[in-house]
DNA sequence: TCCTAGCTTAGACTATGTCTAAACAAAGAA
DNA sequence: TTCTTTGTTTAGACATAGTCTAAGCTAGGA
Protein backbone atom coordinates (compact mmCIF):
# COMPACT_ATOMS: atom_id res chain seq x y z
CA UNK A 1 0.00 0.00 0.00
CA UNK A 2 2.82 2.67 -1.16
CA UNK A 3 1.38 5.80 -2.48
CA UNK A 4 -0.07 6.29 -5.53
CA UNK A 5 2.56 8.41 -7.10
CA UNK A 6 4.98 6.03 -6.21
CA UNK A 7 2.65 3.18 -7.30
CA UNK A 8 2.25 4.97 -10.73
CA UNK A 9 5.48 5.58 -11.20
CA UNK A 10 6.18 1.46 -11.67
CA UNK A 11 4.41 2.09 -14.92
CA UNK A 12 7.00 4.06 -16.92
CA UNK A 13 4.37 6.30 -16.99
CA UNK A 14 5.31 9.96 -17.18
CA UNK A 15 4.68 12.06 -13.95
CA UNK A 16 4.19 15.04 -15.31
CA UNK A 17 3.32 18.06 -12.76
CA UNK A 18 0.29 17.38 -13.72
CA UNK A 19 -0.24 14.62 -13.32
CA UNK A 20 1.07 14.67 -9.95
CA UNK A 21 -1.30 17.41 -8.50
CA UNK A 22 -4.34 14.94 -9.63
CA UNK A 23 -2.73 11.80 -7.97
CA UNK A 24 -2.05 13.63 -5.03
CA UNK A 25 -5.60 15.49 -4.80
CA UNK A 26 -6.82 11.94 -5.33
CA UNK A 27 -5.15 10.42 -2.50
CA UNK A 28 -4.93 13.25 -0.29
CA UNK A 29 -8.43 13.14 1.37
CA UNK A 30 -9.94 9.56 2.46
CA UNK A 31 -13.22 10.30 0.07
CA UNK A 32 -13.84 9.19 -3.42
CA UNK A 33 -14.17 12.29 -5.34
CA UNK A 34 -15.60 13.21 -9.04
CA UNK A 35 -13.34 14.20 -11.36
CA UNK A 36 -15.09 17.58 -11.15
CA UNK A 37 -14.18 17.61 -7.47
CA UNK A 38 -10.49 17.04 -8.17
CA UNK A 39 -10.76 19.65 -11.38
CA UNK A 40 -11.89 22.01 -8.45
CA UNK A 41 -9.39 20.83 -5.62
CA UNK A 42 -6.25 20.73 -8.19
CA UNK A 43 -6.93 24.12 -9.78
CA UNK A 44 -6.23 25.41 -5.87
CA UNK A 45 -2.34 24.57 -6.68
CA UNK A 46 -2.08 24.53 -10.22
CA UNK A 47 -4.92 27.04 -12.01
CA UNK A 48 -4.11 26.95 -15.66
CA UNK A 49 -4.86 22.70 -14.92
CA UNK A 50 -7.23 21.70 -17.67
CA UNK A 51 -10.79 19.74 -17.66
CA UNK A 52 -9.36 17.77 -20.26
CA UNK A 53 -6.33 16.49 -18.54
CA UNK A 54 -7.88 15.65 -15.37
CA UNK A 55 -10.66 13.42 -17.58
CA UNK A 56 -7.59 11.98 -19.67
CA UNK A 57 -5.61 11.26 -16.18
CA UNK A 58 -7.93 9.91 -14.37
CA UNK A 59 -8.46 7.66 -17.30
CA UNK A 60 -5.16 6.72 -17.75
CA UNK A 61 -4.96 5.74 -14.18
CA UNK A 62 -7.76 3.18 -14.18
CA UNK A 63 -6.20 1.67 -17.07
CA UNK A 64 -3.01 1.07 -15.32
CA UNK A 65 -5.38 -0.56 -12.95
CA UNK A 66 -3.66 2.12 -10.10
CA UNK A 67 -7.42 3.80 -9.51
CA UNK A 68 -10.90 2.44 -9.55
CA UNK A 69 -13.90 3.84 -11.28
CA UNK A 70 -17.22 3.99 -9.03
CA UNK A 71 -20.60 4.33 -10.54
CA UNK A 72 -22.40 3.72 -7.26
CA UNK A 73 -25.38 6.33 -8.57
CA UNK A 74 -26.41 7.71 -11.57
CA UNK A 75 -24.41 10.42 -11.19
CA UNK A 76 -20.74 11.15 -12.13
CA UNK A 77 -19.05 8.30 -11.56
CA UNK A 78 -16.08 8.04 -8.55
CA UNK A 79 -12.61 7.54 -8.12
CA UNK A 80 -10.73 5.65 -5.31
CA UNK A 81 -7.02 5.80 -5.01
CA UNK A 82 -7.18 2.38 -2.66
CA UNK A 83 -6.85 0.32 -6.18
CA UNK A 84 -4.06 -1.71 -4.29
CA UNK A 85 -6.35 -2.86 -1.20
CA UNK A 86 -9.53 -5.25 -2.01
CA UNK A 87 -12.92 -3.68 -0.63
CA UNK A 88 -16.20 -2.99 -1.26
CA UNK A 89 -18.54 0.41 -0.27
CA UNK A 90 -21.23 1.36 2.07
CA UNK A 91 -23.48 3.94 1.36
CA UNK A 92 -25.94 6.25 3.05
CA UNK A 93 -29.17 6.71 1.28
CA UNK A 94 -29.99 10.00 2.78
CA UNK A 95 -27.15 11.82 2.34
CA UNK A 96 -24.49 9.69 -0.23
CA UNK A 97 -21.98 9.69 2.53
CA UNK A 98 -19.61 6.39 1.27
CA UNK A 99 -17.52 4.17 3.64
CA UNK A 100 -14.77 1.71 2.80
CA UNK A 101 -15.94 -1.84 4.34
CA UNK A 102 -14.19 -5.08 4.64
CA UNK A 103 -16.29 -8.39 4.26
CA UNK A 104 -15.54 -11.37 6.02
CA UNK A 105 -16.03 -13.18 2.75
CA UNK A 106 -15.01 -13.60 -0.88
CA UNK A 107 -18.48 -13.02 -2.62
CA UNK A 108 -16.80 -15.15 -5.89
CA UNK A 109 -16.79 -18.11 -3.71
CA UNK A 110 -20.49 -17.87 -2.47
CA UNK A 111 -21.78 -17.90 -6.61
CA UNK A 112 -22.47 -21.61 -7.29
CA UNK A 113 -21.25 -22.89 -10.05
CA UNK A 114 -24.64 -23.59 -11.62
CA UNK A 115 -25.59 -19.75 -10.97
CA UNK A 116 -22.06 -18.77 -13.56
CA UNK A 117 -23.55 -19.19 -16.98
CA UNK A 118 -20.58 -20.47 -18.61
CA UNK A 119 -18.79 -17.18 -17.17
CA UNK A 120 -15.24 -17.33 -15.96
CA UNK A 121 -16.07 -14.95 -12.64
CA UNK A 122 -13.07 -12.45 -12.07
CA UNK A 123 -14.33 -10.40 -9.49
CA UNK A 124 -17.28 -9.22 -7.21
CA UNK A 125 -17.86 -5.92 -5.96
CA UNK A 126 -20.42 -5.11 -3.18
CA UNK A 127 -22.59 -2.02 -2.83
CA UNK A 128 -23.99 -1.93 0.77
CA UNK A 129 -26.78 0.24 1.23
CA UNK A 130 -28.21 2.07 4.65
CA UNK A 131 -28.69 5.25 6.50
CA UNK A 132 -26.16 7.02 8.34
CA UNK A 133 -26.24 7.81 12.36
CA UNK A 134 -26.67 11.44 11.59
CA UNK A 135 -29.71 10.07 8.47
CA UNK A 136 -30.79 7.75 11.41
CA UNK A 137 -31.11 10.28 13.73
CA UNK A 138 -32.74 13.02 11.21
CA UNK A 139 -35.40 10.30 10.21
CA UNK A 140 -36.64 9.43 13.77
CA UNK B 1 -43.76 -13.17 -8.13
CA UNK B 2 -46.83 -11.37 -10.57
CA UNK B 3 -46.51 -9.61 -13.02
CA UNK B 4 -45.33 -5.95 -13.23
CA UNK B 5 -48.93 -4.15 -14.16
CA UNK B 6 -50.51 -5.97 -11.67
CA UNK B 7 -47.81 -5.29 -9.32
CA UNK B 8 -48.36 -1.92 -9.84
CA UNK B 9 -51.89 -1.01 -10.10
CA UNK B 10 -51.86 -2.43 -6.21
CA UNK B 11 -50.57 1.24 -5.42
CA UNK B 12 -53.73 2.83 -7.16
CA UNK B 13 -51.09 4.44 -9.80
CA UNK B 14 -53.26 5.14 -12.88
CA UNK B 15 -52.45 2.80 -15.53
CA UNK B 16 -52.74 5.05 -18.73
CA UNK B 17 -52.02 3.34 -22.06
CA UNK B 18 -48.59 4.72 -21.84
CA UNK B 19 -47.51 3.65 -18.83
CA UNK B 20 -49.18 -0.07 -19.87
CA UNK B 21 -46.73 0.05 -23.08
CA UNK B 22 -43.93 0.76 -21.05
CA UNK B 23 -44.32 -1.30 -18.06
CA UNK B 24 -44.64 -4.17 -21.15
CA UNK B 25 -41.96 -3.51 -22.96
CA UNK B 26 -39.66 -3.55 -19.86
CA UNK B 27 -41.22 -7.14 -18.82
CA UNK B 28 -41.40 -8.62 -21.95
CA UNK B 29 -37.76 -9.75 -22.94
CA UNK B 30 -36.05 -10.88 -19.77
CA UNK B 31 -32.75 -8.19 -20.45
CA UNK B 32 -32.08 -5.16 -18.42
CA UNK B 33 -32.95 -1.99 -21.09
CA UNK B 34 -31.69 1.12 -20.73
CA UNK B 35 -34.82 4.16 -21.21
CA UNK B 36 -33.87 4.58 -24.86
CA UNK B 37 -33.75 0.85 -25.42
CA UNK B 38 -37.65 0.83 -23.91
CA UNK B 39 -38.75 4.22 -25.99
CA UNK B 40 -37.30 2.80 -29.36
CA UNK B 41 -39.17 -0.77 -29.00
CA UNK B 42 -42.26 0.93 -26.85
CA UNK B 43 -42.66 3.46 -30.06
CA UNK B 44 -43.26 0.44 -32.15
CA UNK B 45 -46.66 0.16 -30.30
CA UNK B 46 -47.37 3.60 -30.04
CA UNK B 47 -45.54 6.02 -31.69
CA UNK B 48 -46.81 8.64 -30.25
CA UNK B 49 -45.16 8.02 -26.84
CA UNK B 50 -42.86 10.84 -25.82
CA UNK B 51 -39.09 10.55 -24.22
CA UNK B 52 -40.34 12.35 -20.84
CA UNK B 53 -43.02 10.13 -20.59
CA UNK B 54 -40.45 6.91 -20.78
CA UNK B 55 -38.15 8.63 -18.03
CA UNK B 56 -40.94 9.92 -15.80
CA UNK B 57 -42.94 6.45 -16.28
CA UNK B 58 -39.84 4.46 -15.10
CA UNK B 59 -38.60 6.71 -12.32
CA UNK B 60 -41.80 6.34 -11.06
CA UNK B 61 -41.76 2.60 -11.26
CA UNK B 62 -38.71 2.97 -9.55
CA UNK B 63 -40.43 5.19 -6.68
CA UNK B 64 -42.69 2.32 -6.14
CA UNK B 65 -40.57 -0.30 -5.38
CA UNK B 66 -41.71 -2.37 -8.70
CA UNK B 67 -38.98 -1.77 -10.65
CA UNK B 68 -34.96 -1.56 -10.08
CA UNK B 69 -32.51 1.07 -11.40
CA UNK B 70 -29.46 -0.61 -11.74
CA UNK B 71 -26.58 1.80 -12.41
CA UNK B 72 -23.51 -0.65 -13.32
CA UNK B 73 -21.14 0.56 -15.98
CA UNK B 74 -20.76 4.25 -16.38
CA UNK B 75 -23.12 4.46 -18.90
CA UNK B 76 -27.13 4.94 -19.75
CA UNK B 77 -29.00 3.28 -16.20
CA UNK B 78 -30.58 -0.18 -16.83
CA UNK B 79 -33.98 -0.83 -15.88
CA UNK B 80 -35.09 -4.18 -14.02
CA UNK B 81 -38.60 -5.73 -13.96
CA UNK B 82 -37.49 -8.20 -10.88
CA UNK B 83 -37.79 -6.05 -8.12
CA UNK B 84 -39.55 -8.54 -5.82
CA UNK B 85 -36.81 -11.20 -6.48
CA UNK B 86 -33.89 -10.65 -4.73
CA UNK B 87 -30.90 -11.26 -6.99
CA UNK B 88 -27.79 -9.89 -7.94
CA UNK B 89 -25.72 -9.53 -11.41
CA UNK B 90 -23.32 -11.07 -13.70
CA UNK B 91 -21.19 -9.04 -16.53
CA UNK B 92 -19.13 -9.99 -18.82
CA UNK B 93 -16.68 -7.36 -19.44
CA UNK B 94 -15.98 -7.71 -22.88
CA UNK B 95 -19.47 -7.53 -24.16
CA UNK B 96 -21.50 -6.36 -21.51
CA UNK B 97 -23.92 -8.88 -21.57
CA UNK B 98 -25.81 -9.61 -18.15
CA UNK B 99 -27.13 -12.41 -16.46
CA UNK B 100 -29.24 -12.47 -13.45
CA UNK B 101 -27.12 -14.87 -10.57
CA UNK B 102 -28.25 -15.54 -7.32
CA UNK B 103 -25.69 -15.97 -4.35
CA UNK B 104 -25.72 -18.37 -1.53
CA UNK B 105 -25.83 -16.18 0.89
CA UNK B 106 -26.96 -12.64 2.06
CA UNK B 107 -23.88 -10.65 1.92
CA UNK B 108 -25.57 -8.29 4.89
CA UNK B 109 -24.66 -11.42 6.98
CA UNK B 110 -21.11 -11.10 5.90
CA UNK B 111 -20.18 -7.73 7.13
CA UNK B 112 -19.49 -7.43 10.74
CA UNK B 113 -20.83 -5.20 13.32
CA UNK B 114 -17.54 -3.03 13.14
CA UNK B 115 -17.57 -2.40 9.17
CA UNK B 116 -20.76 -1.10 9.21
CA UNK B 117 -19.78 2.33 10.89
CA UNK B 118 -22.90 2.71 12.91
CA UNK B 119 -24.57 3.02 9.92
CA UNK B 120 -28.17 1.23 9.73
CA UNK B 121 -27.31 -1.98 6.62
CA UNK B 122 -30.52 -2.72 5.03
CA UNK B 123 -29.46 -3.62 1.68
CA UNK B 124 -26.64 -5.02 -0.71
CA UNK B 125 -25.90 -5.85 -4.76
CA UNK B 126 -23.37 -7.68 -5.78
CA UNK B 127 -21.99 -6.85 -9.22
CA UNK B 128 -20.01 -9.95 -10.91
CA UNK B 129 -17.74 -9.54 -13.27
CA UNK B 130 -15.79 -11.74 -16.00
CA UNK B 131 -15.94 -13.18 -19.64
CA UNK B 132 -19.23 -14.65 -21.15
CA UNK B 133 -18.46 -18.03 -23.03
CA UNK B 134 -18.06 -16.11 -25.93
CA UNK B 135 -15.74 -13.64 -25.18
CA UNK B 136 -13.63 -16.42 -23.72
CA UNK B 137 -13.49 -18.41 -26.80
CA UNK B 138 -12.38 -14.81 -28.70
CA UNK B 139 -10.16 -13.93 -26.30
CA UNK B 140 -8.35 -17.34 -26.60
C1' DT C 1 -72.04 19.35 -19.15
C1' DC C 2 -67.99 21.63 -16.92
C1' DC C 3 -64.11 21.45 -13.72
C1' DT C 4 -60.09 19.70 -11.88
C1' DA C 5 -56.28 16.98 -11.21
C1' DG C 6 -53.20 14.37 -13.17
C1' DC C 7 -50.83 12.86 -17.44
C1' DT C 8 -48.37 13.60 -21.77
C1' DT C 9 -45.84 16.18 -25.01
C1' DA C 10 -41.99 18.79 -27.56
C1' DG C 11 -38.30 20.92 -26.93
C1' DA C 12 -35.15 23.68 -24.10
C1' DC C 13 -31.89 22.98 -20.78
C1' DT C 14 -28.28 20.75 -17.63
C1' DA C 15 -24.69 17.64 -16.35
C1' DT C 16 -21.16 14.62 -17.39
C1' DG C 17 -17.85 13.20 -20.22
C1' DT C 18 -15.27 12.69 -24.96
C1' DC C 19 -12.99 14.39 -29.01
C1' DT C 20 -10.19 17.47 -31.94
C1' DA C 21 -6.67 20.31 -33.42
C1' DA C 22 -3.22 23.18 -32.10
C1' DA C 23 0.28 24.49 -28.92
C1' DC C 24 3.71 22.90 -25.84
C1' DA C 25 7.38 20.14 -23.50
C1' DA C 26 10.72 16.60 -22.84
C1' DA C 27 14.11 13.35 -24.46
C1' DG C 28 17.30 11.62 -27.72
C1' DA C 29 20.14 12.30 -31.97
C1' DA C 30 23.32 14.88 -34.37
C1' DT D 1 23.43 23.34 -28.75
C1' DT D 2 19.84 22.65 -32.12
C1' DC D 3 16.73 19.49 -34.46
C1' DT D 4 13.41 15.93 -34.40
C1' DT D 5 10.24 12.99 -32.50
C1' DT D 6 7.00 11.70 -29.38
C1' DG D 7 3.98 12.35 -25.89
C1' DT D 8 1.21 15.89 -23.09
C1' DT D 9 -1.79 19.72 -22.34
C1' DT D 10 -5.15 22.95 -23.60
C1' DA D 11 -9.65 25.34 -25.01
C1' DG D 12 -13.52 24.62 -26.78
C1' DA D 13 -16.67 21.98 -29.71
C1' DC D 14 -19.31 18.05 -29.45
C1' DA D 15 -22.00 13.91 -27.67
C1' DT D 16 -25.03 11.57 -24.59
C1' DA D 17 -28.13 10.89 -20.79
C1' DG D 18 -31.39 12.77 -18.32
C1' DT D 19 -34.43 16.69 -16.25
C1' DC D 20 -37.42 20.57 -16.48
C1' DT D 21 -41.04 23.65 -18.28
C1' DA D 22 -45.07 25.21 -20.18
C1' DA D 23 -48.76 24.03 -22.80
C1' DG D 24 -52.19 20.85 -24.20
C1' DC D 25 -54.81 16.62 -23.32
C1' DT D 26 -57.69 13.14 -20.81
C1' DA D 27 -60.40 10.88 -17.38
C1' DG D 28 -63.40 11.06 -13.81
C1' DG D 29 -66.30 13.61 -10.48
C1' DA D 30 -69.72 17.35 -9.46
MN1 LIG E 1 -13.08 2.83 -1.68
MN1 LIG F 1 -31.79 -8.36 -12.83
ZN1 LIG G 1 -26.47 9.96 5.71
ZN1 LIG H 1 -19.04 -11.39 -23.54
Amino acid sequence: MSDLVTRLRRHNWRITPQRRVIAETLEGSHVHFTAEEILERAVERMPELSRATVYNTLNEMVALGEVLELTLDGRSKRYDPNADHEHHHLICEGCGLMKDVHAMADPVDWLPGDERHGFSVTRASITYRGLCPECQAAAS
